[in-house]
DNA sequence: CGAAGCCGTGTTAGCACGGCTTCGGTGCACTAAT
């Protein structure tokens, strides 16, 4: 008899395992470490929860976003798996020492990487019987863990410090070098590797220059009006995301509602929901929008601004057409793109004189807070936690460089990569001779195997047949349909 | 880089203009005041 299928069957009320789970699982259960990716939907959490519900002890579970932590434990609940926490600045202090105190009675707790640097979770860790640590969306540790989110690169201390546990990570989409990256950050050791096709053949992907901004505007007039709905339009400015939002909601009549990071929780979470529930039919938003979302049916991604990097484009297209009908990406692009992306590029990190200031000054402590950096010299929250994640660096070294000359040269290497990554993407948009979706799986380390009709702007020209498809569109929903669509979000 | 917003000026009372500065994305957690 199988154990691990009744088990699953029991927990979870699956009868069968998808493609790659089982070997997955099987691997974390005996202590191996694992890097998986995995498409959408095809059960990535089941591979850390399985495995922490079979092993004795407590896993813990590394994820981006709050909200995210709070759908898994609610589903979980749902479950009737009842043992499950979220350790997050949500809780209240009486909740936290709950949590804190009964850490062994939980069989899986979810946590930021930023708390998980918590002295007290951490003190507490080291007692632990910790069965499996899992990092949810990980190709965040090498999009987000060197500059904005440094507690990303910090996991592996913690790692260690819990006795070197299992670690395994998961994500659907990580470029070879972010594969690479993940691996070694989380100094996982001869991890068991499944990696998914990224390839979406459902998609068609074109890419079209304008001459300015205004013809792209035409054009996003033109094509909001004979594109099959709901569709998501992305932009790199706020601003620009409730201007275009304004824009469609005149001249096309459609339901158009802006998202982005300025606003507040409560209409963020209303915008998400109506737009998951079909209320809205586009979305105009910023790179804010976008992660844990799970919905089959957007029909477009647009991108009014290009992403500034190959593996944030496949992301952002690849929200479209889960359902697996026919969908399109399109790129817009013109002249003026290439100088915001750099713009930011470069604010990302802190200046020649933040960090000369801060290197040179000899009363600065040699344990620094970030926010004494922000305090002390004036330097914004991103910068203050970037100085002090590599000044901490830099005290693990020799020391036979200086401190300013040591963070100058991560600065100017991380400049020189994430540049190079723009042009990559600039390369590709502007490249006509050969097709696209080749050269974007290329990025994968994927090959195309050229069966996908249509294709791309390169391979072929190709028009969803629009006004047919928007006739076609599914009859409206009982509101009894409606409520249990609802209530299984 | 380039758009938006602010300031002082200059001529004359409400506004136009040039020059200057600022800002542009992603989220965690925490603080201090209620």
């Amino acid at each position: 008899m199988d154990k691990l299928k009744s088990f699953l069957e029991k927990h979870f009320g699956h009868t069968a395992f998808k493609e790659g789970q089982r070997e997955i699982i099987e691997a974390v259960i005996h202590g191996e470490d694992v890097f998986a990716m995995l498409a959408t939907g095809s059960g990535k959490s089941l591979c850390y929860q399985l495995p922490a519900l079979w092993k004795k002890g407590t896993a813990v579970i590394v994820s981006p976003l709050l909200s995210l932590m709070e759908n898994q434990v609610q589903e979980l609940k749902q479950n009737g798996i009842r043992q499950v926490a979220a350790y997050n600045s949500f809780l209240r202090p009486q909740e936290k020492e709950h949590i804190l105190r009964h850490l062994a009675d939980y069989k899986i707790v979810y946590i930021s990487p930023e708390s998980l640097q918590h002295p007290e979770f951490a003190s507490r860790l080291e007692k632990l019987d910790v069965s499996l640590l899992a990092v949810d969306e990980a190709h965040c540790i090498s999009q987000w863990g060197h500059e904005f989110r440094t507690d990303y690169l910090r996991i592996k201390e913690i790692r260690r410090l819990a006795g070197n546990p299992p670690c395994i990570a998961l994500t659907a989409t990580a470029s070879a070098d972010a594969k690479e990256d993940i691996i070694e950050k989380l100094e996982l050791t001869n991890p068991l590797i499944h990696c998914d096709s990224v390839d979406r053949a459902n998609i068609y992907i074109d890419v079209r220059k304008k001459k300015n901004e205004e013809e792209k505007r035409e054009t996003l007039r033109e094509e909001c009006s004979r594109l099959p709905l709901p569709g998501m339009i992305y932009v790199n400015s706020r601003l620009k995301a409730e201007e275009l939002a304004a824009f469609i909601r005149e001249e096309n009549g459609l339901k158009t509602s802006a998202y982005h990071g300025g606003m507040s929780n409560e209409d963020r979470r209303l915008v998400q929901q109506q737009f998951l529930s079909d209320e809205i039919d586009i979305i105009c938003c910023t790179n804010a929008f976008g992660m844990g979302i799970n919905k089959p049916n957007i029909r477009f991604v647009i991108h009014y601004h290009y992403s500034k990097d190959m593996e944030s484009f496949m992301q952002e297209i690849g929200r479209a057409g889960r359902d697996g009908r026919q969908s399109l990406s399109l790129v817009l692009h013109d002249a003026a793109d290439g100088m915001l992306p750099r713009r930011m590029l470069e604010h990302e990190f802190p200046s020649g004189e933040e960090i000369r200031m801060v290197s040179q000054d000899p009363d600065r402590p040699e344990s620094t807070t970030s926010r004494f950096l922000m305090e002390k010299y004036g330097v914004e929250e991103v910068h203050a936690r970037f100085l002090q994640f590599y000044i901490h660096k830099w005290q693990q070294t020799a020391r036979t460089q200086t401190l300013e000359d040591f963070i100058s040269s991560v600065v100017q290497r991380r400049m020189e990569w994430k540049l190079q990554k723009l042009n990559q993407k600039e390369y590709w948009l502007h490249q006509t001779g050969s097709c696209r979706r080749t050269a974007l799986l290329k990025v994968f380390d994927e090959h195309n195997k050229n069966t996908v009709t249509p294709c791309c702007d390169v391979c072929g020209e190709y028009t969803m047949h629009v006004e047919h498809q928007r006739k076609m569109q599914e009859p409206e929903l009982s509101w009894e349909e409606r409520l249990k669509w609802i209530l299984h979000q």
